[in-house]
DNA sequence: ACGCCGGGTGTTAGCGTTAACACCCGCGGG
DNA sequence: CCCGCGGGTGTTAACGCTAACACCCGGCGT
């Protein structure tokens, strides 16, 4: 810096002004100045700088250690958010989701001495060892949890860790509304493991649906994310459809789950959608091209990532809080269809 | 520091040495400072650090904007891998991948003091903007180039970006051999878009397969990574299949294209493997349950991201550039078999 | 007995930037 | 004519840390 206002003939002190975009500095002099940094090549230290601001321009963003459709669409997303607002992301992620590797990562953070922390946590165990922790600086979580309950609140503590999500529990509504409408009496739902807030919710939504409709609520099925826990869940289902007492419309918390039911229900010889109807969750690639094509929810993600900068942009600014709930929509494709009278083969 | 300085009764500069493990500090004083660290919950200033040593103890990675399988499990592997060096991993995605936008996310890292920079280069026009722009830091592609050339070569350009990635040649021999090996007479390859390394070196391998077993090289089909495009695909073939003159195995260029093959082939009548094996290149979640179950290959982004992050290191350290190759393995499913007699029905 | 050596510690001087203040100068108003 | 004001600029002092050096002291070799 003491170079280019040697070079330029000012001092340091009006470099630094410059390159802060300070009002009172005469054109010509900006023009000088700006003349001797290209000539020089010179990159102000963003150390020094943050050292004396005490502000690093840097958010840390938690995310699961998976290859998941969600988080990992998400994580993209923020990443343009954050540096459309002139902020560096810094990455974490985390295999396992107890409070310890969470405490950790945290650190490992603060150690970063980040402005800003965004939780990607899918899980029930994350969330609550972020709630646990505090870290001194502010936080936004995504996790659909609270978001209906929170909406309303106004009397939040401003500490705690500020929620943004795409709304699960409307999205399992959506299909389970869809499938209703083309007049199955009810639906049966394979749900996700119930310590994620996505499954949680879709669930939640999909008895909404079926409780408002008056139709009857089955017992839900318990898996994993995993298309072989739908396939395993498909083989049972299908010799109850057979048998003539199975549903005949599933909404599978996820593709992956959608995926495995589809091929067991292939495998046994039922048609999909006249024999079964199903529907996913996600709007994974490819499920257009599932055998049939799947009919699923989407999510918007590039306007989570968005919102959730919005929301952590304002913690920053000490504004106070309001979940932020993002809706998803229906892709309606050959999966689903009104109910026909089973053939058999 | 002088706070903890204080409480433990040495000088701060005593606080330094224990922070640093420095050897020559009695354990007795180290444990006092360690308690009065503790204590004030005192942790040391990053920005401060990073002035005076002139490191960052950060590395970017750049990567690209879209939520496709191999970049995101290489991402995922190369911040475990990072942080376990006790780096922080900052991360940029491009969208475009036009010379100019490289140029701005590598000042982006510049302007943030990165000691290195990891770029995830899938396609053509990402590796070359980096070679036209040489940052100042040492660089590490992810890019399926040179691998075979350069593997040999010792008298490299220091600072030329250092080149790692899965051997996606050796991906394409695999699945053309196992193909061959069932008794195929050739394979048809539906290739990725061939502005992209991976599909490069697939077709590559897929050719010198069926040149190394004596076999006819049919002409590639070019397609996009995308099922819509297998889909399309997959009903031209299955009209030729039907016709007598169809190929009796395709090696599909990822598992998008496999997926959409698959479902025209099924739409069309057609039996997979028994008129028409079928093999796909990613091992995406959910390829065990296609209908039928795809023979696919496996890529170790784990391996990929530690090889990466050693790279990096020797190269920080000044040591010379030797290109990594890594291995990737046939997952062998039901989508192939040895070549059946056709029936029509 | 003396000097030398090396482990353990303190002191001092930056690292490159911005904040705070001091300063100069030309202008308008009393 | 002088004073006050404010835009434009320079000077100085941090920010919190580590490197380099200075220093002390006990043990060892000569």
């Amino acid at each position: 810096m003491a170079d280019v206002a040697r070079l330029a003939g000012v001092s340091h002190q009006t470099v630094s002004r410059v390159l802060n975009d300070h009002p009172s500095v005469r054109p010509t002099t900006r023009d000088r100045v700006l003349a001797a940094i290209a000539d020089l090549g010179y990159r102000r230290n963003i150390a020094a700088r943050a050292l004396v601001t005490r502000r690093s321009g840097t958010i840390g963003v938690v995310t699961t250690g998976s290859a998941l459709y969600g988080p990992t669409s998400t994580l993209i997303a923020l990443e343009e958010a954050a540096r459309d607002e002139g902020y560096y992301v810094s990455v974490a992620t985390i295999r396992r989701t107890d409070g310890a590797t969470m405490l950790r990562v945290l650190e490992h953070f603060m150690g970063q001495a980040v402005e800003g922390i965004v939780v990607i946590a899918p899980q029930t165990d994350v969330a609550a060892a972020v709630d646990s922790f505090r870290p001194p600086v502010p936080v936004v979580m995504i996790a659909a949890r609270e978001l209906a309950d929170g909406a309303g609140r106004g009397t939040e503590d401003p500490t705690a860790p500020r929620l943004v999500a795409v709304d699960q529990r409307a999205g399992a509504r959506l299909a389970t509304d869809h499938l209703l409408g083309l007049g199955h009496a009810s639906v049966r739902h394979v749900a996700g493991p119930l310590d994620w807030f996505d499954a949680i919710e879709r669930l939640a939504g999909w008895r909404e649906a079926l409780v408002a409709a008056g139709a009857e609520v089955p017992e839900p099925i318990l898996a994993t994310w995993s298309a072989d826990d739908g396939y395993d869940v498909g083989r049972r289902l299908a010799g109850r459809i057979f048998a003539g007492d199975g549903p005949s419309a599933v909404f599978a918390g996820n593709d992956q789950l959608a995926l495995g039911l589809l091929r067991a229900f292939w495998e046994a010889g039922l048609r999909v959608p006249d024999d079964v109807a199903v529907v996913g969750f996600d709007d994974v690639a490819g499920s257009a091209h599932f055998i049939p094509p799947l009919t699923t929810v989407r999510q918007p993600f590039g306007e989570l990532g968005r919102a959730c900068m919005t929301l952590l942009l304002e913690a920053i600014e000490g504004r106070p809080a309001r979940p932020v709930a993002i809706a998803p929509t229906l892709e309606v494709r050959a999966s689903t269809a009104p109910p026909q009278r089973r053939t058999r083969r």
